[in-house]
Order: structure tokens, then C-alpha cells, then sequence
RNA sequence: GCGGGUGUAGUUCAGUGGUAGAACGUCAGCUUCCCAAGCUGGAUACGCGUGUUCGAUUCACGUCACCCGCACCA
């Protein structure tokens, strides 16, 4: 049994061998903002590629696609996200707990995860909180006037103070995805099913972050948003579902580590059929499980969402763009046949698909995998540090050492490293006693460290030291690059 | 945002109202033919600000950040 890991001991290995530093460390950071570090950026460019070409390369069925963060800010009206993304909340007086209005009851009952609502809806009514009890201590009607929360990034576009356009930062990066549902179908022939994938960052103003860069404000996505025909939707989804904890597992996390958790019912958005989040089991506090990624069952909706916003732009030119002032037209009753609907050839019929969505974040999964990758050991006495990356994802492929400093072998580890670098993420280092390096690199999450030693000059063979057993194998020099191909393909 | 805790070298920790120490790591050199060996030498820290004080890393206040719990988490 591996040992209990604690947060804190990841952390600090992450700041030590440079995988993830606090941002802007040197003004005292800032809240919820990290960087990722020499190692740390090679580590997560290879959970995207990872999820890259699984998701995206090795299918025939899925496309990719890059948006821009910054969107007509229509979309985010469109999406639900200008309305719904925000919250009315009050604080109870008597034990300072938060909860949002919405939330409260006129009697001791249990609080449901509940739809968001329309925050200018709710400010326009008048809020009566005088019988409502607070959930946490049961006071009544000891709460402070409701506040708005508002959890999009704004920004504004144009050097002209006086010509701005207030805009968003994408709070997923789905919407630029349906927005491009016309543009993808258009230019590239696929067919329903398909899927088109994107990767990027995303910006929420979370009322509260949590635990290193679980939950962040700026954080990456990997999503893909998958069409398919309505009433193969739950094939589909269940496809998906599966594929992507195939995912986790093929790259090495710890079957007892994770699960699914579907979604009760009350808990699904208004336009989801079902939703599974999964969640891995994460050293925070008690050892909790959290969401790595969500799947979910979106209907038709958005798309139906977006042919309603772009039949909505007059009102947006006539209300100068103020998303608070503008209702969304109704959709017309030949929606299926809209702008956003795909004509199935064989069946002879158009209908807007239905879309099936996981929701990775690359954040939390690069955190899971260095969690669930480190590991201590006994050996022989002394305890050994080490990350066990899947052989893809490890930040360095194969570490090369001359043996000792002298005697030609730094020329001859050299030269292979040159050979090999272009090829594979290697490292080459010289200095100090062999043990030494081998640990540095088990440490680092190398899973190949490649050693000149005397023998090589005499029949041309080297060893190749494996992190995990930390056995060695005798190699033919030439044959390394096959050696490592054959390990680090696939 | 509330309550609790923490902040000293890259990391983990010690310590003091009179200007800071260790271990590991790191760097340079010596040694070294396979798992953090040894020897010599070097660099590096009191989160930030204000106040009290002759003097503050130490006390107070503020602030920033992190951790734990609560609430929030389309």
C-alpha cells in the first residue's frame, strides 16, 4: 500500500523540482494563480497531447478546433451564462454563513441544488427575508440585503476609454464550439456523429478557490462536444462515458482511486439529461473524493439557444449592446430546420443534434496524475522519492550519464544525447556520483536513465536503468533509439 | 466572506527585543566503474507595510498568501 500522501508534500516537491510555482511568488502571489514550472509545463503539454490524441487523432469521428477566448458577448447571453452565472446571496447576521436567496426557506427544510436564476428576475422582486430561517443556524430573518455575485471576468475591448465594448472571458470554452457548429459542418465533411474537441483556458470568478490548483479562476479545459442523432444519445453517452475513464486508467491513475458519480436528478442544469462527474479521490483534508471531469447529456439545447440569439441581434443593436435589457427572441417553430441544424442525407431529414459533452480539466487531471504518480520507498535504508508517470506523460523521457567524468565516456553520452533529443525529452547531466542522478531523475518522474560506463567502449553497449525496478538492462548503443521507441510509443 | 492555523535559505525545521542556525538540496573542486558515499570550499532566508522601541525576524496593527473547517461551486 502506498502511503498516505499529503497535499502538502506535493506541493512542496512541485515548487522543489520546478513543476508548479505560486504566480508572482515574488509580490507576495496571487490568489489562486499558478504557474506551471520547467517540468510542470512539460507534464501538462503531455496530458494534452494525451487527451489530444485520444479524443481527437486517433478517432475518425472528431475534429479540432482553437477559439478565441473573447466572444460576442451575445453568445453569453445566448449560452444562459450572462443571465445565470450570476447569484443573489445574503449573509446571515448571527453566523456570518452565506447562502444564496433562492436557497432560503420560510421553514427548517433541506437545501436543494437548484437551478440558477436570473439575477435581474430576482433583484427586480422585492425579497421578503424576514421569516426565512438560515440554514446553517437557524435564525430568522437575520439577513444582510442580498448581493450580487457575479462569476464572469469582464473585460474591455478598444484602446478608446470612450468606445468600449464590455466583453467576456469565456467561462467554458463549449459555447466557442457551438458557435463554430456551422463553420466546422461547412468545411470539413464530416457527418453526424461527430465530435469537434478543443482545449483551452477558461475564466470563472469562483466564489471561493480551493486546495493548489484544484480550483482556480483561470483554469484549462479539455472539451469535447460530441453530435449525435436524438435518440442515440444515450449510446452515445454511455460511450463516452466509458472511453473517458478508459482514459485515466490507460495513463497510469490508480483504479481505486477512481470512480464515477452520477448526478441526482435535482442536481442536473434544466437542459441536461444526465450528467456522471469523474472523480478521483484526492489527499485534501479527509481524503476527498473531487470531479476530474464531468459528462454530460446537453440535448439540443444550445444550438437551439444560438439559433434563438441570432435572431435576437436587432434587439442587440437597438439596446446598445446591454445584454441586461435584451430578451432573447423566441425560437422559431421550425427550429429544427434552423441555421444550426444538420440535414441528414440518408434519412432525408434535418434536425438539430443532440450533443454529448465530457469536460475535462487539465489542471485537476495533471494534479491527479503527479498525486497519484508519487510514491515513497524503502531501499536499503534510505527512502526513495519517486514519481511513477505513465511513460507518456513523464516530463523527461530518458535521462543519459557518463559514468564518471573522464575517460572519454562524457563524449560518447554526448554524442547519444544529441542523437536522441530531437526524438525524445531528454536530459543530460555529468556531475556527481551515478546514484545521485538516478534519484534526481526518480524524482522527476523519468521512467529511462541511460549510463556510459567502461564497458561501453569495449563491445559498444550501455545500460538502460528502469525507474520502477531500478533494474538494468545491457544495450547495444545503436539500438537505444529502438529501446526507447518501442517503450514510449504506442 | 466567517472561524481556526501558518508564513525564517530551494525544501523541511530550529531560534532570539541586540541584526540568525541545522539538515537535505544546490554550486565549485577533489575523489569515485552503478543507486541520494566521502572530503574541502561557496551562495542563498526572517512574506509585505506601518507602529511601539535606542534597537523589531521576535511585540502590536494592517495587508498579502497558503492550509483546515463552514457556506458557495453554471
Amino acid at each position: 500500500m502506498a502511503k498516505l500522501t499529503r497535499l502538502d508534500d506535493i506541493v512542496s516537491l512541485c515548487k522543489r523540482r520546478g513543476f508548479i510555482f505560486q504566480s508572482s511568488e515574488i509580490y507576495g502571489g496571487l490568489a489562486s494563480c499558478y504557474d506551471y514550472g520547467p517540468l510542470g509545463a512539460e507534464l501538462k503539454r503531455n496530458v494534452r497531447s494525451a487527451w489530444w490524441k485520444n479524443v481527437v487523432q486517433m478517432r475518425d469521428d472528431v475534429v479540432g478546433l482553437d477559439c478565441s477566448i473573447l466572444m460576442h458577448p451575445m453568445v453569453w447571453k445566448a449560452s444562459g451564462h450572462a443571465d445565470k452565472f450570476a447569484d443573489l446571496v445574503t449573509v446571515c447576521k448571527k453566523c456570518n454563513t452565506r447562502t444564496r436567496v433562492d436557497h432560503l426557506q420560510d421553514g427548517p427544510a433541506a437545501v436543494e441544488h437548484t437551478e440558477h436564476i436570473n439575477i435581474e428576475t430576482e433583484k427586480a422582486q422585492p425579497h421578503d427575508l424576514t421569516k426565512k430561517v438560515c440554514p446553517a443556524c437557524g435564525a430568522v430573518g437575520q439577513f444582510g440585503p442580498p448581493m450580487a455575485f457575479k462569476l464572469m471576468f469582464e473585460t474591455q475591448m478598444g484602446a478608446n476609454a470612450d468606445d468600449q465594448m464590455t466583453l467576456y472571458l469565456r467561462p467554458e470554452t463549449a459555447q466557442g464550439i457551438f458557435a463554430n457548429f456551422r463553420n466546422v459542418l461547412d468545411s470539413t465533411r464530416v457527418k453526424v456523429p461527430f465530435g469537434i474537441a478543443q482545449i483551452g483556458k477558461s475564466f470563472r470568478n469562483e466564489v471561493t478557490t480551493k486546495a493548489f490548483i484544484f480550483r482556480t479562476r483561470e483554469f484549462e479545459q479539455a472539451e469535447l462536444e460530441f453530435f449525435c442523432k436524438p435518440g442515440t444519445d444515450d449510446e452515445w453517452y454511455n460511450h463516452w462515458k466509458q472511453q473517458r475513464f478508459n482514459w485515466y486508467l490507460n495513463l497510469g491513475i490508480k483504479k481505486e482511486n477512481l470512480r464515477f458519480r452520477d448526478h441526482d436528478p435535482d442536481e442536473l442544469a434544466h437542459y441536461a439529461k444526465a450528467c456522471v462527474d469523474v472523480e478521483y479521490k484526492f489527499p485534501f483534508g479527509q481524503g476527498d473524493w473531487q470531479e476530474l471531469e464531468g459528462i454530460a447529456n446537453r440535448t439540443d439545447y444550445d444550438l437551439r439557444q444560438h439559433q434563438r440569439g441570432m435572431r435576437t441581434m436587432t434587439e442587440w443593436f437597438e439596446k446598445k449592446g446591454d445584454l441586461t435589457k435584451i430578451t432573447l427572441r423566441e425560437e422559431d417553430p421550425d427550429y429544427h430546420k434552423g441555421p444550426l441544424s444538420f440535414f441528414d442525407e440518408e434519412a432525408k431529414e434535418r434536425y438539430i443534434p443532440y450533443v454529448i459533452e465530457p469536460s475535462a480539466g487539465v489542471d485537476r487531471s495533471t494534479l491527479a496524475f503527479l498525486v497519484d504518480a508519487y510514491d515513497e520507498e524503502e531501499v536499503n535504508g534510505e527512502t526513495r522519492n519517486l514519481l511513477r508517470f505513465h511513460p507518456h506523460l513523464a516530463p523527461i523521457k530518458a535521462a543519459i550519464f557518463p559514468l564518471v567524468k573522464k575517460d572519454g565516456m562524457p563524449e560518447i553520452a554526448r554524442k547519444l544525447y544529441d542523437d536522441i533529443k530531437g526524438k525524445f525529452a531528454c536530459f543530460y547531466d555529468e556531475k556527481g556520483a551515478v546514484g545521485r542522478r538516478y534519484r534526481r531523475q526518480d524524482e522527476a518522474g523519468t521512467p529511462f536513465c541511460i549510463t556510459i560506463d567502461g564497458q561501453t567502449k569495449e563491445d559498444n553497449t550501455v545500460t538502460v536503468r528502469e525507474r520502477d525496478s531500478m533494474k538494468q538492462d545491457r544495450i547495444s548503443l545503436d539500438q537505444i533509439k529502438n529501446y526507447l521507441r518501442e517503450q514510449l510509443d504506442s
